[in-house]
DNA sequence: CGCGTTTACGTCGTTCGTAACGATA
DNA sequence: TATCGTTACGAACGACGTAAACGCG
């Protein structure tokens, strides 16, 4: 068994179980390939796939096996190279980042921006998506960082760093009823208006119904959306009060909305970023995370990075008081 | 980078940094693999080793890094090749177990005679040491299972199956006072007598003095041991009441000595099996959990060597209950 | 001078790409 | 007939082992 071998397996299964794709991904030879494979299959004596004719039909259960355990093979190889790299001081590579909407349009630009800045030859990838998707993600290794708020059930196979905790803000139009009322909000006044909110299944939604049925208040959803742009959109229409994350109400949001803090109303949230445990942090790793939890200091995030067990990540970050992360500054309602 | 270059130099270190005697333990030629981990080191940009003249001296930092990560890489080759041995059928391979002194002298006879006779073709290899010592073989992959009590907490990184429940039992010679004693046993009584017990810091070895404590007891230990066998020697010795588990009382000790059931006086301890997470679980490993808890079936046992979290794994396990061990069947004390 | 590593070199096996062939839809 | 995989073949490369040289204790 050989790591060409292997190479070429994967990229067989990720070319569609094509091999003559495979040989231009791999910028060689078709029969080269058939070759190799041939001899993998031999050395295990098992066929990997199913032939058709002659092509290649689909993945034997016994493949499947191979091909996973292939691809940690591989993972580790790429660890080694990714180790060399980085003890050689060079700044070279790639950070690729699995988030939600609301991180990537609200919290992430201005740390990607620096980032960028800072380490100009490393290539940034941002998927967007549902913590599912995130989750499907992180867990095949397709990306480096996930970035999410809330459960963390979905990512157990994770270490995890706590990076801010924020809460939710009623958004409304200016002038609305709710915008002139001089009271501390609250979910019975909340419950009167139809609510414009997140989609549920996102990231601790389930906190948010009941939150209400605790108070034995039934608010009606009138909308739900996928994020905040879209929410804010409908707001203006008047379809309801928003209910949003604190980072997502922007100062030129101010124009012609208004938002209402809702801190206590709701369960407050944590954003956190996790990374397979295995993985090996390159240096501008540890520089993103800094650059995104300023509050975290660089020593601390490399310990954490090495710590092995969830207790002992704890006992290094029992000290640090993570900052409530509001949206514009200049609005003491949503800088609460 | 091949997987040659990762074997080469894995043997290097395994022999001592002697890179001849990694030749001969890989049957083939000295020059080869120094050629070998040139390349390799030159191909990583990095001294693995530092030179002392032409002699290897020491790792480097950097070469543990990489060492560390070899060693994974070359694990799932490991696996793999496993694999392919599982899925032809094959019963061959090794098993190699690190446990505790009292599982490997009372539980794990009858089961690893049982389990050779089913898989002649099997290597066992059984390690016995202290609670730290198992769990320095298991983390560095030298074992496959380790078998033992009490605190998990040195192995967070496994899988985990209960195999059964077990209680102390005190143990006096024949003639003895507590022997005629026809209440039940309590704390208070025994803290009268010198004991005798296990050393401290083997499996919840702490938990023998909290229940003292818990009752303001403070009982003269006056002889501590590694295994019951000596224990048993020192209180035919009359040098005080033993302390030991349940299934290290036989019946031949009754020609001269009388268990007395210490259920309820200190909590009840687990014995449980547990592997890394990432091992391929060959099927004579599964039959041998079944013949050591053959109170789980093959099929949960199956299912849970597959779970991902250990969340998974209790909901798997949480029907069947677990029997409580006894040693003797005939004496009715011991086998409560 | 012995031990262990490196260098040098000839041999052998393997891989690689091109080209031709075969099978399938 | 177009697509995709296999077979065939010659060239080039790389690995291996033997033998000799080097450096250190």
């Amino acid at each position: 068994m050989t790591l060409k071998q292997l190479k070429y397996l994967i990229a067989i299964v990720d070319s569609g179980l094509n091999i003559t794709a495979a040989a231009e991904r791999l910028y060689t030879s078709q029969p080269g390939i058939s070759k190799q494979l041939k001899q993998l299959e031999g050395e295990l004596g098992m066929q990997l796939f199913t032939r058709k004719g002659k092509s290649l039909a689909a993945i034997t259960p016994a493949g499947e096996e191979v091909i996973d355990r292939a691809r940690r093979v591989l993972r580790e190889v790429e660890n080694i190279t990714s180790l060399s790299r980085e003890l050689k001081g060079e700044q070279t590579g790639t950070l690729s980042i699995a988030t939600t909407h609301t991180q990537a349009r609200y919290v992430l630009p201005e740390v990607i921006q620096a980032f960028s800045e800072r380490y100009p030859k490393v290539d940034l990838e941002l998927h967007q998506g549902t913590s599912e998707q995130i989750a499907e993600l992180i867990n095949t290794h397709q990306v480096d960082f996930a970035i999410a708020s809330g459960s963390r059930k979905l990512f157990s196979n994770l270490k995890v760093l706590p990076i801010y905790h924020w809460n939710r803000i009623a958004l409304v139009p200016k002038g609305h009823e709710l915008a002139q009322d001089k009271r501390a909000l609250t979910l019975q006044s909340l419950a009167a208006y139809p609510l414009v909110t997140y989609v549920f299944s996102l990231t601790g939604e389930s906190s948010f119904k009941q939150a209400f049925q605790a108070e034995g208040l039934d608010p009606r959803v009138a909308f739900t959306a996928r994020d905040a742009d879209i929410i804010k959109t409908y707001v203006r229409m008047g379809m309801g009060v928003g209910i949003i994350a604190s980072m997502a109400y922007e100062c030129r949001d101010q124009d012609d909305l208004k938002a209402i803090d809702a801190t206590g109303l709701f369960p407050r949230i944590t954003t956190w970023l996790g990374f397979p445990k295995d993985m090996v942090l390159r240096s501008y790793m540890l520089d993103f995370i800094h650059l995104l939890a300023p509050h975290l200091p660089l020593g601390i995030i490399r310990e954490a990075a090495k710590a092995e067990t969830p207790e002992a990540l704890e006992a290094l970050l029992g000290d640090v008081e993570l900052p409530v992360r509001g949206g514009c500054p200049e609005d003491s309602a949503a800088a609460a």
